[in-house]
DNA sequence: CAATAAAGAATGAACGTTGATTCATTCTCG
DNA sequence: CGAGAATGAATCAACGTTCATTCTTTATTG
């Protein structure tokens, strides 16, 4: 009943049905059929669908976004090689690889190139995401000395993190949350070998 | 005039319209307006816009299988390795890198897991590549001995180019082909040194 | 405290637009 | 002439949007 409260009912709706019948197919009586309120209710507190679908976006994007900062913030205690191990783990947390969250993010990656407010919000997203990661990759590089390019290993790690996303969405029969942690955690141990000493 | 080339020019027009405004507004008017033919050929070349979409979709991945059958087929005289890198330089080729491909395949990836259709399509072509891929990189692993996991950098490197040509499609200013062949190259020279001995 | 007014939310039927599909007609070669 | 290809106006369904009406909660007053 309050403001606040519908509206995030409405874009978890919206969520579900992206996650259910694709970007393409989302209609507002769906939507709202979904969450079980009348037709006119999208339109009352979003105006438009466009709009609907746009804050579905960022509402993703800024959940996604708030965690990594979270860990990028935490430089107080903890060592670069931690902070790295941290965002593994979050990159592949139950949490963020929710079927009907990834399912959200490559519906709208898919449409992104030719829609400039997608574009805009993803691009937002995307620079202060790999700002971050570049330069943490930087700070645990500093520690192996001259020889790895920090910058080329970054690049690869976040491709390596949406081709992985990528993945897990479409054939979670062969790739798992589990497995995928494990190869992005390979791929970081080739160039930081200290990384993953504990357990395998 | 020929009844194939109609329909190869209809699936172009697709495909350019698919990268131009988003696979959700691609309307049979603007294809047929794009192709400079009249309203009602779509539907009676195609019988159905979803059938169109479709034909798009697996010209589109029959094309890039087709490219990968060969390199894999070439098992004659190359050694394991030469391969691996003519498969590099094959995935990131002006061809297969085209805006308007990748465009049409991250559209259809966006919507296929609510799409059984795309789905079976698209996981089609995924089981194959990556059984060609898994299959080359185990030969490749086979002379560096027990040390590495053959099917585990398979993973990664799948994952990899999958999210290398999405950085390619949504940020080309900040990544290039070029860049990103080097990062290919960077992830598997970690594992098999003697890939790169050559140039860089 | 009850009664009632006022404001805000929500409803859902109705409207208008858009777009896929159809098909009678026209065009183009062999 | 005849057969296949192409046209494009007409049709019909689907969907976003609107808005008069109903419901709910809060505020006001006797």
């Amino acid at each position: 009943m309050p403001k606040a409260l519908r509206k995030r009912q409405l874009i978890q709706a919206t969520m579900e049905c992206i996650a259910g019948v694709g970007l393409s197919q989302v209609t507002l009586a769906a939507v709202t059929r979904k969450a079980a309120l009348s037709q006119g209710i999208a339109n009352l507190h979003f105006d438009s669908k466009e709009n609907l679908l746009m804050e579905t976006l960022r509402f993703v994007t800024d959940e996604y976004n708030s965690g990594l900062q979270r860990i990028f913030a935490a430089n107080g205690g903890e060592s670069a090689e931690m902070q790295l191990r941290g965002l593994v783990e979050f990159q592949f947390s139950p949490s963020v690889t929710e079927v009907t969250k990834m399912a959200v993010w490559f519906a709208f990656y898919g449409e992104a190139k030719s829609r400039p407010t997608y574009q805009s919000i993803c691009a937002d997203m995307d620079r202060k995401s790999a700002q971050g990661m570049k330069k943490l990759i930087t700070r645990v590089a500093l520690a192996y000395g001259q020889e790895v390019d920090a910058a080329l290993i970054a690049d690869g790690y976040i491709a390596l993190i949406d081709g992985l996303w990528l993945n897990l969405l479409l054939s979670p029969r062969k790739l798992n949350r589990v497995r995928a942690k494990r190869v992005a955690l390979c791929y970081l141990s080739g160039f930081f070998p200290s990384l993953v000493e504990g357990s395998n």
